[in-house]
DNA sequence: CTGCAGAGAGTCGCTGTGACCATAACAGGC
DNA sequence: GCCTGTTATGGTCACAGCGACTCTCTGCAG
């Protein structure tokens, strides 16, 4: 151990949310040089008496004009590739956000435009889907990655919805993320099946385009799902 | 983005082997402040050029004196807290690394020593364990905890045998790990089950203790088990 | 009151598993 | 050689969970 390099940490943020049942992403309008005009994930810099988590929920209240974020925020990984930032060695950890229909988020500091942008579009190559600025592309496919696998064997869809919600709701949670949504009987009883998932009200939501009402629930205490759901090829709704 | 804190990136490395059917993980006995003479993982700081698992791979082969490093290294997550390391602001991106039965180490520069410790002893409180140096009792838990649910869903375990291995030598990887060994016979049905997972060879091992000599294999192609093996309370063996 | 749409409840067959038991193939002692 | 202990290998059986359905219930629109 002699000298050794000094970096820049920084945390980048993939946020997502559930907007008129499209999987969406916010990205931020870089307004500053590299990249400058093109599309990012929202992050900074960490500080120097804060850790990697903790600037995360900074950038997030900042980028996104929330204060109070109900959501769930999670660490991703590590991207560090020598030369993914052109001004200099910076190492970014990468974060997963989500939270049920945020709002239309109010531009940051060195961002000049932010709007939310489907998921599938960016990564799939949508016709309107931008480029990505530095590596972003990659870490928002691995973040991606990571919700699609993690609401199969947690509850963490239901952070994606807002209390109380319904059953039928939540499976559109489903939908969204996996591009598919699960059967509707099998997931009625997988869902009510696991204890703790969600816990019933004695209310029920009102008919949006004249069916049945649907029963409505709130968050329950269980964090996995055991065995879990799995994904399946799956037909369109 | 005005001025940004400066820090140091470090790797550590949770380097995890069999020893005679016990898990264990490789540490080094720190010869420098801070923590000098207490036992931590082994790692170093990222150099100017190279990425995160770049200097893994370094600090491994340099730790462990093993040139061709037949094994799994994968990144963990990163350690960020701001009083991790009383020197200075360090970041570090802890790595999870395997591979069947390692020699004994030679010790690096900055360690005065380096041995291989039984990781239920360290994490439950063996009786000659000692205390791990910064959060390094933190990442090692982490890492245990990853490597058990690998075992679960992809064919990692292979990783832990040297080719060629008999099907109870790649049960002991599983007992070794979760602390109690898979139902024999349900574990041949779903190892030999899942496509790919191994390839029989026509030859047999040695009898070791006057049983019938099992059957050797080689690793075969697959990545995934799906659905999961599952662990189980389990009896002893 | 009739038709439609969506929620809610139940059925049936199949797959995979947990918990077993039986047999084959070796080593070593007599 | 023969017997015994040991380990690998190959089964069996009952049960839980799931995929793919069908049927019924409750609202709205005309």
């Amino acid at each position: 151990m002699s000298g050794h390099a000094a970096f820049a940490v920084t945390v980048d943020l993939a946020v997502f949310t559930i907007r008129d049942g499209i999987f969406s992403v916010l990205l931020v309008e870089r307004g500053t040089e590299p990249f400058a005009g093109s599309w990012a994930l929202p992050g900074g810099f960490v500080e120097a008496d804060e850790d990697a988590e903790t600037a995360a929920w900074r950038e997030l209240r900042e980028e996104t004009g929330v204060e109070r974020f109900e959501g769930h925020l999670e660490q991703l990984r590590t991207y560090s590739a020598p030369d993914r930032d052109p001004r200099m060695r910076v190492v970014s950890v990468a974060h997963v956000a989500f939270a049920p229909d945020l709002p239309a988020p109010a531009p940051g500091s060195d961002a000049a435009n932010a709007r939310w942008w489907a998921v599938e579009d960016l990564l799939d190559g949508g016709p309107d889907a931008p480029p990505l600025a530095f590596d972003h592309a990659t870490i928002l496919a691995d973040a991606r990655e990571r919700i699609r696998a993690k609401l199969e064997y947690t509850t963490l869809a239901r952070e994606f919805v807002a209390e109380p919600f319904t059953l039928p709701e939540l499976r559109r949670v489903y939908a969204a993320v996996w591009g598919s949504p699960p059967d509707l009987g099998n997931f009625r009883r997988k869902v009510l099946g696991t204890d703790g998932f969600v816990v019933p009200t004695d209310t029920h939501g009102v008919s949006a385009s004249g069916g049945r009402p649907a029963l409505l629930y709130r968050r329950g205490e269980a964090t996995d799902i055991q065995p879990p759901m799995l994904r399946t090829a799956g037909e369109d709704d």
